[in-house]
RNA sequence: GGCGGCGUUGCCAAGUGGUUAAGGCGAGGGUCUGCAAAACCCUUAUGCAGCGGUUCGAAUCCGCUCGCCGCCUCCA
């Protein structure tokens, strides 16, 4: 299979180094509810992992939470309470909400927090090694010490200063020296340290993360593109100052940025649309469906008419999915060439996880199921493996809202209507059936009777 | 100023040199149905921002122009 490699601005072909691949993603600064830039993130790389593992990859799966920062501590002074206890809030929320969209878990989530004292030794070995300085109890990163630095965003030393705002008041070497370790400020949470009481910088949690859960050298890693300068540039020239093993990682991956309304989303200018405010009102499927419908490395714009699109193409896989295939004796033995639509999967996923065009195969299945089904041709197995191909992109296929726990009343309009409708009472059956709709349930009548789903307004 | 991305049908979106330019949503027509819904069938881009160029042949390669966006500062 290709994947793209940020680093080297091109599809390369794709072998883990050893049985084991190896793949970190990076995770969130636990400070706010998660937005739908995380769901695109996170959703890709699921489906990235649960590809991997569909082509036989044993897969490890390293996600950090950066859950000690300068806006964690800030919202805790706002809130008046410690900062432990915003993470913990926000981390809790993460897995809430991620379990919904049906992310699978990582094997391993790392905290900064828990990873102090590897900090500490990377950052005492990268000072040993001359590639970084203390300067009044922080600790900076010496960019001309590495000769390769700006390789991954494919920026010079000299042109990534002349775009750069250089900070006043601080002791750098260089205007891109960036800070390992912060020195504590009176009232905020701080470590001791070879250089004082202090809290690690931003970058350099995952370098340490990684290489104590991970080894020197990973196989992916990924991230938002937004990620790409200054935090993945810094954790290379970190984590490779200091293991003297090239490459720190052999393949970086970088989703797309959502945009909402042309712009792109971004929490400090508090253009948000959390994931809890879309899971309100579109099923987990649909914006996974949403976000798969285009390709990973490409901008995302999420808009109420796209949702209620992606929810309306769910509906279409799930119906196909689970529709009766009928084992009646009149049903002719199936005949859809399941493996020529599994190998189409396949060759777009290979692709650089084109799921765009394998969604393609997956409707042009689910029509072929819908088709056989009219002619009463037995479809098991194109159902087995829409559901098969389904689930490696992460999709339920459950229906939306069962747990509303109106079954059985549904059950006993049905029961009801299907008495008047024997009697030809059409007014008072369509009637029920009208206003049921209204309700949020769509009934179907067929010859085997009255099924029912429901049908969430999209308003 | 530097680096990068994008511009394909009403909307979303694949496609990076060669038979009829995927797929979804929407729209129109039909089949089925008591009527609906769902499903199925048919129709819906001689054209891929514009202008040049390379080529037997380009949406696809090259150049220029226009427009939109991201990064270079916290961000998935």
């Amino acid at each position: 299979m290709r994947i793209y490699n940020t680093l080297s601005s091109r599809e390369e072909e794709f072998q883990p180094q050893g049985d084991v691949l190896t793949m970190y993603v990076c995770g969130v600064t636990p400070y706010a509810e998660c937005h739908l830039g995380h769901a695109m993130s996170y959703i890709v790389f699921d489906m990235v992992r649960r590809y991997l593992e569909y082509r036989g990859y044993k897969v490890k799966h390293v996600q950090n939470f950066t859950d000690i920062d300068d806006k964690i501590i800030k919202r805790a002074q706002e809130l008046n309470v410690p900062s432990t206890e915003v993470a913990e809030k926000f981390i809790a929320q993460y897995f809430a909400d991620m379990d919904e969209l049906n992310v699978q878990r990582a094997e391993v989530y790392p905290r900064a927090t828990e990873e102090v004292p590897k900090i500490i030794e990377v950052i005492q070995g990268l000072v040993d090694r001359g590639h970084a300085y203390e300067a009044k109890g922080d600790v900076y990163f010496r960019v001309s010490s590495d000769a390769d630095y700006g390789k991954l965003s494919h920026q010079s030393l000299d042109s990534l200063q002349a775009g750069a705002r250089v900070e006043v008041g601080v002791e750098k070497e260089h205007p891109l020296d960036f800070a390992l370790w912060k020195a504590a400020k009176p009232g905020e949470p701080w470590w001791q340290s070879p250089w004082g009481r202090g809290r690690p910088g931003w970058h350099i949690e995952c370098t340490a993360m990684s290489l104590r859960h991970l080894g020197e050298t990973l196989d992916i890693h990924g991230g938002g593109q937004d990620l790409i300068f200054p935090h993945h540039e810094n954790e290379i020239a970190q984590s490779e100052s200091f293991t003297g093993t090239v490459p720190f990682v052999r393949f970086w991956m970088h989703n797309g940025l959502v945009q909402l309304e042309g712009e792109k989303m971004s929490k400090s200018l508090g253009i948000l649309v959390t994931i809890r405010e879309t899971l309100a009102r579109f099923s987990p499927d649909a914006i996974r469906l949403f976000i798969l419908s285009s390709h990973y490395r490409g901008p995302v714009s999420f808009s109420e008419d796209g949702l209620t699109a992606a929810e309306k193409g769910m509906e279409r896989l799930r119906q196909a999915a689970k529709a009766d295939g009928g084992a009646g004796a009149d049903w002719q033995p199936g005949a859809i060439d399941a493996g020529a639509f599994r190998q189409r999967f396949v060759d777009a996923m290979d692709a650089d996880f084109n799921s765009a065009q394998a969604l393609a195969a997956l409707f042009d299945l689910a029509r072929e199921i819908n088709r056989s089904i009219s002619q009463r041709v037995g479809v098991e197995e194109g159902q087995r493996t829409l559901l098969e191909l389904g689930r490696v992109l992460g999709f339920t296929f459950e229906d939306r809202d069962v747990r509303l726990g109106a079954d059985p009343f549904v059950g006993l309009l049905i029961s009801v209507r299907a008495d008047l409708r024997a009697k030809k009472e059409w007014q008072l059956a369509d009637s029920i059936r009208r206003r049921l709709k209204d309700l949020g349930v769509a009934l179907e009548d067929s010859p085997q009777g009255t099924s029912w789903k429901y049908d969430r307004p999209s308003g």
